[in-house]
DNA sequence: CTGAAAGCGCTTACAG
DNA sequence: CTGAAAGCGCTTACAG
C-alpha cells in the first residue's frame, strides 16, 4: 500500500499472507476457508481500516445496488415522503436510491436520466414529467428495469403504478352531491397532466348523468395568482354563483384560501373547498380541510416490490397495480347556504 | 457486441475500425485524431446508442464526480431546499449528489456515510447528528474531502460552515425588548442540539445584562405534544406570564400556535410569536409570523464551495464560514398590552 | 482448502 | 496521429 492512499484488497492479502482471490473469499463468505487465515484476513482487514471498493465490485459483477429515481422536485410534501419511503426500503434490501431531479422538465428529465444509465443503476422509479416520451425509449433501448409512477395510462413497455383519480373524483363530487352542492368550481393548474384530463372528464361525464341537477366549471391557472383571482374574482360575485370549491393542487388550495381569505368569504359558511393532496401544515388552516390524500406509502412500497420482481425477472409480463387514494372529510365542506 | 447487451467501447472501437484508444480520445477529445477517423467514431457512438459506462471511469480515474451528502431527513423545508439547491449547483459543475439520511441516529449517521465511502464519493456535505464523533473519525481516516454544516462550533480536521445563532437570537430578544417585553419564554425541543444551547446562552446572558429588567424561561418539549401543553398551562395563566413567546423550530412552532388557538389565545393581542425558521405554507398562518430565515441557499453555496476548493488542493488550511439568518418581522409581534 | 489468472470497461503513458 | 498494453480493484471459474 502506497503510503496515505486507501487500502485495497491487495493490501489485506498480503498483510495476512494469503492470496487476493482467498481475502476476497472470506471478506465476502463466499467459500469455505480454513479457520487460521480466516481470521488472519479478517484481523488484516480491521488493521487496515479496509473497506471494498464498491465502483471494482460493481463493475465486475455488474451490478451496482443502486437504484435511480426520477422525480420533478422535492420540495413538496408527497414527493418528500415518497423519496423517505423508498429509501428506507432500498435500505433494507441493501441498495441504495440515487435520486435526480427533472425540475418537470422533458429535457433535464432525459439528461438526468441519461446520467443514471451512465452510472449504471441497476433499475429506475420515474415519476415522468408532461411528455416523457424520449425518456421512455431511451430506458427502453438500454434495457433498464424500470417502473413508472403514476400520470402514465398506458404502455406496454415498463410496469406502472397508477393513482385511481377518477374514482377519487366519483368520491368528491358524490360527497358534494350528498351534502346538498348543485353548482362546482373545479380549479386545475395543468389541464394537460394526465391525471388533471381525467379529474375533469370523470367530473364532466357526472355532471351529463346527473341530468341537469348538476353543473360544473373547470378553471386554468396556467401562471400566476394573479389570473387566478381574476377569474375567480368573475365568477364568485354572481347570483349562480357556485357553491363548492375543488382544487387540483396544493399550490391551488394556497392560491385559493388566500384569495377568500382576503375578500372575507368563509369556509364553509360561503362556500366549501374540497383539496386535492393533504397539506404540510393542514391542520393549521382552518377550517381543517377535506382533502383527498395521496397514498404515499402504498405507493413506494408498491414501486420498490414492482421494480424488485421486475430486475429478478425481467422477461415477466408487465404489470400494472391500481393505488386508492381516499377522501378524508373535515371541516371545509358542509351543505350550502340554500338548503340550510 | 454479444446480442443485446450492453454496447462498450471496444463495440465502438470495432465497428469504426479503430482501436480502443482512439476510440476513447476521440469521445473523450482527449487527443488530436485524424477527421476520418474522429467521424467514423463519433458515427459508430451514435449508431450503437453508447453510453460510456461511469463506473469503469471512476475506477480507473479515482474520480466519480459524485459528492456525498448526509442529512436528517427530507421532509423538513430547511432540508428539502438545501438539497434542492445542493442538486443544481453539482450538476451544474459536473457533479452528481448522492444523498443518504441518518434520521438523525448517530449509529445510522455513521453507516450511511461508509456506504458513501465505499462507493468512492469524492467528497461529502454533513449535516451532522447530536454525536458525530464516530462518522467524524471515519471520514478524516480515510482523507475524503469533507464539509460539516452547521451544529459544530469547533472541528480543526474540516471546513465549517456555522449560522450565527447568537446574533440572531439576540437580533430576536432586542427587537421583543424595543417592543416593550419583559418577560420572554422560550420553547426549545432539544435542549442538548448546539444550536439551542447557543441560543439559550445568548438568551441568558442577555437576561444578565438587562440588570432585572428582563427575565426568561425556558421550556423543553422531548417527547409529545401532551408534555408542551402541560407545561405551557402552568405558565400562560398567571399575572407574571410571558409576554412574548419565542420557538426554537417548525415542529415547536406547530404546537404552540395550536396550543394557543384552542385556548382562544390571540397573536400578537395577548402574547407575541417568534419563530426560528421559515415555516411552508407560513402565509397561511394568520397572523403572518415573525420569523428567523435560514438562509438555505447561501448555506449551500458555501458548503460546495468550500468542498470544490477542498478537494482542489487537500492541503489548505481548514475555514470557517460564518452565514448570518436575518430577523423577519411580520404580525405576529407587537408591544404588550400592558404597555399600550 | 488455496492460488494464479482472466476479465469487468474504461484511460493513459509509451512507442512508433 | 495511432495502436498495443498496463492497470484501476475487485470477483470468480479453474486447477491443483
Amino acid at each position: 500500500m502506497k503510503n496515505g492512499s486507501v487500502p485495497t484488497i491487495k493490501d489485506v492479502a498480503l498483510r495476512a499472507g494469503v492470496s487476493v482471490g482467498t481475502a476476497s473469499h472470506v471478506l465476502n463468505n463466499t467459500a469455505v476457508v480454513s479457520k487460521a487465515r480466516h481470521d488472519l484476513v479478517v484481523k488484516a482487514a480491521a488493521e487496515l481500516n479496509y473497506r471494498p471498493n464498491q465502483l471494482a465490485r460493481s463493475l465486475r459483477q455488474s451490478k451496482t445496488n443502486v437504484v435511480g429515481l426520477c422525480i420533478p422536485m422535492i420540495s413538496s410534501a408527497y414527493f418528500a415522503s415518497l423519496i423517505e419511503a423508498l429509501d428506507e426500503l432500498s435500505i433494507s434490501q441493501g441498495h441504495q436510491v440515487m435520486q435526480v431531479l427533472s425540475g418537470g422538465s422533458p429535457q433535464q428529465e432525459l439528461d438526468r436520466v441519461e446520467s443514471l444509465i451512465s452510472r449504471r443503476v441497476d433499475g429506475i422509479v420515474l415519476m415522468p414529467t408532461t411528455d416523457p416520451t424520449r425518456t421512455l425509449d431511451l430506458i427502453a433501448r438500454h434495457h433498464v428495469p424500470a417502473v413508472i409512477v403514476d400520470r402514465i395510462q398506458h404502455e406496454e413497455r415498463f410496469d406502472l403504478v397508477l393513482l385511481d383519480h377518477q374514482r377519487a373524483m366519483r368520491e368528491v363530487v358524490e360527497h358534494l352531491r350528498l351534502l346538498g352542492h348543485e353548482r362546482l368550481l373545479f380549479v386545475v393548474r395543468n389541464p394537460n397532466l394526465i391525471t388533471t384530463r381525467l379529474r375533469i372528464d370523470t367530473l364532466r361525464s357526472m355532471v351529463t348523468e346527473s341530468a341537469g341537477r348538476l353543473t360544473a366549471q373547470v378553471i386554468g391557472t396556467p401562471n400566476e395568482a394573479q389570473d387566478l383571482q381574476d377569474q375567480l374574482k368573475g365568477l364568485l360575485w354572481r347570483d349562480d354563483a357556485p357553491t363548492a370549491i375543488i382544487t387540483s393542487n396544493s399550490i391551488n388550495t394556497l392560491w385559493v384560501l388566500r384569495y377568500l381569505q382576503s375578500w372575507n368569504i368563509r369556509i364553509p359558511h360561503d362556500v366549501s373547498l374540497v383539496a386535492f393532496d393533504e397539506l404540510p401544515w393542514g391542520e393549521l388552516v382552518s377550517p381543517p380541510l377535506t382533502v383527498v390524500r395521496q397514498p404515499t406509502a402504498d405507493v413506494a412500497a408498491t414501486a420498490w416490490q414492482l421494480l424488485m420482481e421486475r430486475m429478478e425477472t425481467p422477461t415477466a409480463p408487465k404489470r400494472r397495480e391500481m393505488l386508492q387514494n381516499h377522501l378524508v372529510v373535515r371541516a371545509s365542506t358542509s351543505p350550502p347556504i340554500s338548503s340550510r
